[in-house]
DNA sequence: GAAACGTGGGC
DNA sequence: TGCCCAAGTTT
């Protein structure tokens, strides 16, 4: 079986590859948000909580949550001496609430393993629950200046219109847009990772500012003399039908037990929980109720005890 | 590889 | 109004 070649066909890549680095990077320069996981008192561990919290999660709405976070637990060892429900209540409206537990049980790894501290290298913290190849290679890359290749939604995004000329990526990733990542980071091997945070950043940075999903702000991108998209007029995107609907899933009804027990202070009886406000608000019938419930014990979000259901110890 | 997994805001 | 989207991971 022939092997795939390790970088794209170098005819893809535009000559002008290194005027779309330094414009990326110095737009990044004077247009990047100063968020506060940015900045370098930040610290692995803060770069850490914010990439579990910004999977799938706008920023706007993890800033609130990181900086109780980071106050509270200012490091892994601090997250890992409370129980997992305590990791849970704090996560609130976030969403996804298996990322929480999943973090917390990452500190408790961190101070098991690596001594308390989050580890540089890319397959030490794949290695972590929660942790996927997006993950490990923006905490390596942002926290410790490693260059490793980042790519995320907006990633691709950018990659898809500048390089490809296509509106959107094809929602399964492909081995040929990796091989485009890699062939696009700068040569970083002397300059202790910098150009690669400020490629890896700046790309994801324009993706999240200016070349959006809808609406892309074009007028306002620093490489739209090399997009090959504008170049193809702006051929519109050929959306794929979505996944399930949200009225009467199993996500909104799990989402709602979790709301009812988030609230409780203490542990709430079985038939008190199935008839509280937030569940009953699902019109959900009887069955799938007892359903969730149970796929919400067996996932480790909540535990049945002598005096009910509360979130995990 | 598809499907499951929360939540809220924008157009 | 409904559909689309948001720094993905896991099974």
């Amino acid at each position: 079986m022939p092997r795939p070649p390790a970088v794209a066909d170098p005819a893809r890549l535009p000559a002008d590859l290194p005027r779309v680095h330094a414009g990326i990077a110095a737009w990044f320069a004077v247009h990047g948000r100063d968020l506060p996981w940015r900045r370098p008192d930040a610290g692995p561990w803060g770069v850490m909580v914010s990439e579990y919290m910004l999977q799938q999660t706008p920023v706007v709405r993890v800033l609130p949550v990181w900086l109780e976070w980071m106050e509270r637990w200012p490091t892994p060892a601090d997250l890992a001496a409370e129980p997992s429900g305590e990791a849970l209540r704090a996560w609130g409206r976030l969403g996804y609430p298996r990322r929480a537990l999943r973090l917390h049980a990452a500190a408790r790894r961190i101070v098991e393993d690596h001594d308390g501290a989050v580890p540089e290298r890319y397959e030490d913290l794949l290695a972590l629950p929660g942790v996927g190849a997006y993950t490990a290679a923006a905490i390596s890359c942002f926290a410790f200046g490693r260059p490793e290749t980042v790519v995320d939604t907006n990633i691709r995004r950018v990659h898809a219109r500048l390089f490809t000329g296509n509106a959107l990526p094809e929602p399964a990733y492909t081995a040929a847009e990796a091989r485009l990542a890699e062939a696009l980071m700068p040569d970083t091997e002397h300059d202790g990772g910098a150009l690669a945070n400020a490629w890896n950043a700046g790309v994801m940075e324009l993706g999240a500012l200016v070349c959006t999903a809808r609406a892309p702000r074009c007028d306002d991108c620093p490489v739209r003399d090399a997009c090959a998209w504008l170049r193809a007029g702006q051929p519109a995107p050929h959306y794929t039908p979505r996944g399930q609907p949200w009225a009467g899933t199993d996500r909104q009804v799990r989402g709602a037990f979790m709301a009812a027990l988030r609230d409780a202070d203490a542990p709430v009886g079985r038939e008190e929980l199935l008839r509280a406000d937030v569940v009953l608000a699902t019109g959900a019938p009887a069955d799938q109720l007892e359903r969730c419930l149970a796929s919400l014990l067996a996932d480790g979000l909540a535990h049945e005890g002598r005096h009910g259901v509360a979130l995990p110890h």
